[in-house]
DNA sequence: TGTATGAATGGCAAAATAGACAAATATGAT
DNA sequence: ATCATATTTGTCTATTTTGCCATTCATACA
């Protein structure tokens, strides 16, 4: 990749996206919902925080285009929408075990 | 994954890893040095910020983990250490440039 | 030794973020 | 319509982050 494409890219967008993964509850709740959708009391329970809480992180992520949230009934349900995550997540969580391990 | 592996996980030490990417300044520097080792200096000419700042943006980078520096003679050289990174910032890339699309 | 250059650090002010509570909103049940 | 439950939003405070300036530190060279 050369400086002429790195100008190109939209760090601000980017960055974005990666401050919505800063944060442990947020990845906790991205790790949560790899496997199947949750609605917000089921990850209230999990991050055990106020659910205002909860719903504002829930909102981070949406908001950076890495969750849909679908109502049915009294619940909304969010779900992953991005599947490359999981990937570079299983990178990071390497990569933090090898320090670690020094 | 299920919840228990997902216990094990230190959600802190990778938040730190996203937190260290989570900023425009700091994802141009990754980006540049995907290709090359670069000095200081030559990151502040393309951030076009006060060495001071750009010095703080390679701490939080190297801090994380993601950059190894080097110093020969006046100059520190950085470099990224972290090759799973490009495969995850070119999903996030394409998944920003599809979000603006719309 | 003194000087010049590159880089890191201390400290400060402005901005952004996190988390809680209270209040508002939406939906379903009685 | 009233009530109960799930979720979101307004507001506030505390904390963290950012970016700059001034200073310090490190290295090379005259």
């Amino acid at each position: 990749m050369n400086l002429c494409d790195i100008e190109k890219i939209n760090f601000a967008a980017q960055a974005k996206v990666m401050k919505a993964l800063a944060h442990p509850s947020r990845l906790l709740v991205v790790h949560a919902l790899m496997d199947h959708e949750l609605c917000v009391c089921e990850l209230r329970d999990l991050l055990k925080q106020d659910i205002s809480t909860v719903s504002r992180h829930l909102s981070v992520l949406k908001n950076a285009g890495l969750l849909a949230e679908e109502k049915r009934g009294l619940y909304v349900y969010y779900k992953l929408i991005v599947p490359c995550l999981a990937n570079f997540l299983n990178c990071v969580n390497r990569m933090v075990s090898e320090t670690n391990k020094k």
